[in-house]
DNA sequence: ATGAATACATAAGTTTCTTATGTATATTTG
DNA sequence: CAAATATACATAAGAAACTTATGTATTCAT
């Protein structure tokens, strides 16, 4: 029994994708259920990806030729790694600048009117 | 007739309801028209909140009682102007609050693993 | 041997946008 | 002064991207 102090997950949204693309960028080859604990494990449990997000998530990703894909054995259960295509490479760090990019322009947002006479001293 | 270079706008889900709230707050009363302006204006046109997806947020968060309405008249033309209850402000501190730590944490994952063996010079 | 962890998968339902449409007033421009 | 654009509200249908629930199966720990 254990209690999940995440994020209103409403933010995972849009993020997701990009999130998975970077880490399969950084790492070269992952397989999902590592990719659920890798995340969770960077940011202190924070950020848990269920697997109801991310299995369709990597399908959609390898129809669409940015992911493909190995599968292993252990012992008997199998594992399915992923790793970008030459495509999927471009792909990600075209999200991966976007997200960037997004988030310097949400800063301007959460920061805009601060220190002006309206909301002094908090 | 303009091109419209925006974020491929899945990213806007999920943050447009702190941005709001946030403008809010900074500004004491806005009416809708005047938000999806003012969002424009400050993210440069990168950000274009549409109509679409205001009008009904701000209902929305008028039925939670995070905020309140007051109509003045502009002409015969109706201006219907929102601002943050007491409710709305907590709500808002909240938001903004888990905004800026969820920008944290996404800055945690992407730059998980720069300066490794594996992507050394891009 | 029982429960928890590992490892995959899919389906139904919800939230939250986009796109399209509608109404009406005010301003700019040719 | 007519037509286009801007201002200002609103709602509905559809799409996207999750959550929640469920299912199967293997492996490890107690």
């Amino acid at each position: 029994m254990y209690i999940c102090p995440m994020y209103s997950s409403e933010l995972i949204k849009g993020t997701l994708r990009t999130i998975v693309l970077n880490l399969l960028k950084e790492n070269g080859r992952m397989y999902g259920y590592e990719i659920t604990q890798r995340v969770k494990e960077l940011t202190d449990d924070k950020i848990q990806i269920t697997e109801g997000a991310l299995y369709p998530l990597l399908h959609a990703l390898e129809a669409s030729e940015d992911l493909e894909t190995e599968v292993e054995f252990i012992g008997k259960r199998q594992r399915k790694y992923y790793r970008l295509t030459k495509q999927g490479k471009q792909t990600s760090k075209k999200k991966i600048d976007e997200l960037r990019e997004f988030i310097e322009t949400l800063q301007i947002l959460l920061d805009a009117n601060k220190g002006t006479s309206h909301g002094l001293i908090n």
